[in-house]
DNA sequence: CGGTATCTTGTAAACGTTTTCAAAACAACT
DNA sequence: AGTTGTTTTGAAAACGTTTACAAGATACCG
């Protein structure tokens, strides 16, 4: 491998000269930087970043650490993470944690050791311990930003959408449309939850809507059913709904997933989209309008 | 930052005895160990990744380039490697050029300035550019390894599906369910194609069947449309078929997403699936049958 | 107890950069 | 030509590890 000592010695100069060219740093001759740069070009000199990183202690490394990296959700959130990471200058480390908590710490033991400047965390559920190692890590002073989830810790930064917001316009828009009687398929955690977690905090916008915009609205959640996937959650859930309850007209799912769930339940009883049933979703990071019809979603 | 030396300090030892300790080499009395050990634990430290694998020119990096990430198939690849490698002691520099040659061109300078070890590419189409770059990083003692595709420079390794017997696999499926006039909708590459590239090998596989497998069996090609997506294609391509070829039976489209298209237009014109159409896709990475009906796929 | 073989440990050099500091070169003035 | 100020350059130290080498300790043998 080429060093910068050889382009040194090729271009007549020190290496401090060298990497003053290669940084771009002034007081640098004009005919000295041509001519480093011409042996750089000639020998194929690409500096060491390891190196560099080392000395520097910069390693321009992000970790990104998400539970699934297979769903729609997380593909679209990791490729937007890392191409503005990439034009910012930084590198990310992708880790998917597939759930698995161990697998979670082994990955955070390796940003730590390869010096991550600063970790993104959609969190696996609110895994306490998750929190407090981030904790630990933001006090070694590691940038943490948690996605998708507020922490109740205060001084630990989060990117949150208004989910509250997004289940209350949902409602208005399916009461707008005349809905009066509304199903509410939204799987089994969110429905506890009086936590600050995504799918609870859209059943609460859900909730008050259905409180505040009309006073003959009725809204019916479905059973907690608690398959493997969101998929089979929508389905029975569906499925369920759809066969005991009467006049209802639209179902809100607070997951495209489960919509998509929802939607097969509904064709699998011989309903006809949309007009037996409209169905709204959330998320909108399908490819393109996959379903059958076409999904409507927040 | 807690360094080597600290540790050394604290357990009354050189430092070279704490990187033995560390690396799990032999020649350590356990009761030097211990002491060591329990001085890390004591003070947290966490070796400089940075600094050992500059010292020991050893990256544990491997890049991976893909052109899309947001596809349901470069998500499952990306996992699917990500996983493998780091259960291997690798770590994952995930790259999506979005089909960019430009951000491909920086993608590929970052991982060699941070000195990967080896780099797999799904290429962005047959871009000579980026087989001619990838061969230059492996003169220089990069592994590189193509997915997906095969560059015919011979001496690069790659990894590729039989597609070639897809193909044919999946008119055999459809000709012994009784179909004898097919529709195939593969996008306009692939139909042009005498190359090596996944579609035109499913086409190929396609067209060999219907010669060897039934004397009676027709094959319909769609024309080719190039809109921006390939679910656009799909419910083109789908579109005009279905309008204008009689009798046909089933429609085999070469990518799910393709088929998905074709499912819509089918669905848009007013047909009962699977009863007036049969449709077959191929790759089966979809979220567990997102599509009603449920997608057959090879 | 001396001699030898084996196990354990420490010293110091190296890896390829960046950066501080001081010296050298140059320019602009008297 | 001498003085001063500015720009350009190089020598050398540092970053935190790993590792070759040598030396010290221990075990084993007669």
């Amino acid at each position: 491998m080429v060093t910068i000592k050889d382009v040194a010695k090729a271009a007549n100069v020190s290496i401090a000269t060298v990497s003053r060219v290669v940084n771009d740093y002034a007081h640098v001759r004009p005919a000295v930087r041509e001519a480093v740069n011409q042996a750089i070009a000639e020998l194929g000199y690409r500096p060491n970043g390891l190196a560099s990183s080392f000395r520097t202690q910069q390693s321009n490394i992000v970790g990104v650490l998400l539970r699934q990296q297979r769903t729609p959700f997380s593909s679209a959130l990791a490729y937007a993470i890392e191409t503005t990471m990439f034009d910012e200058g930084y590198r990310v480390l992708l880790c998917s944690t597939n759930g698995d908590p161990d697998r979670e710490e082994a990955y955070l033991d390796t940003m730590m050791e390869m010096r991550a400047q600063g970790i993104i965390i959609r969190p696996s559920g609110a895994t306490a311990r998750t929190i407090r190692r981030a904790n630990a890590l933001r006090e070694r002073g590691v940038a943490v930003t948690f996605v998708d989830m507020k922490p109740r810790l205060a001084s630990i930064s989060a990117v949150v959408c208004d989910n509250y917001s997004g289940g209350y316009e949902g409602m208005r828009h399916l009461i707008e449309l005349g809905h009066r009687k509304i199903g509410v398929v939204a799987g089994a955690v969110a429905q506890r939850g009086g936590g600050t977690d995504v799918g609870s905090d859209r059943v609460r916008g859900i909730r008050q809507a259905a409180q505040d915009l009309a006073t003959d609205v009725e809204i019916v959640f479905s059973p907690a059913f608690t398959e493997t996937s969101s998929f089979e959650v929508g389905l029975e859930c569906g499925r369920t709904m759809i066969t005991t309850e009467k006049h209802m007209t639209a179902i809100f799912a607070t997951t495209d997933m489960l919509a998509i769930g929802v939607m097969h339940a509904a064709h699998g009883l011989g309903l006809d989209l949309p007009r037996d049933l409209s169905i709204l979703g959330y998320d909108g990071v399908l490819e393109s309008s996959v379903t059958f019809p076409t999904l409507s979603t927040i």
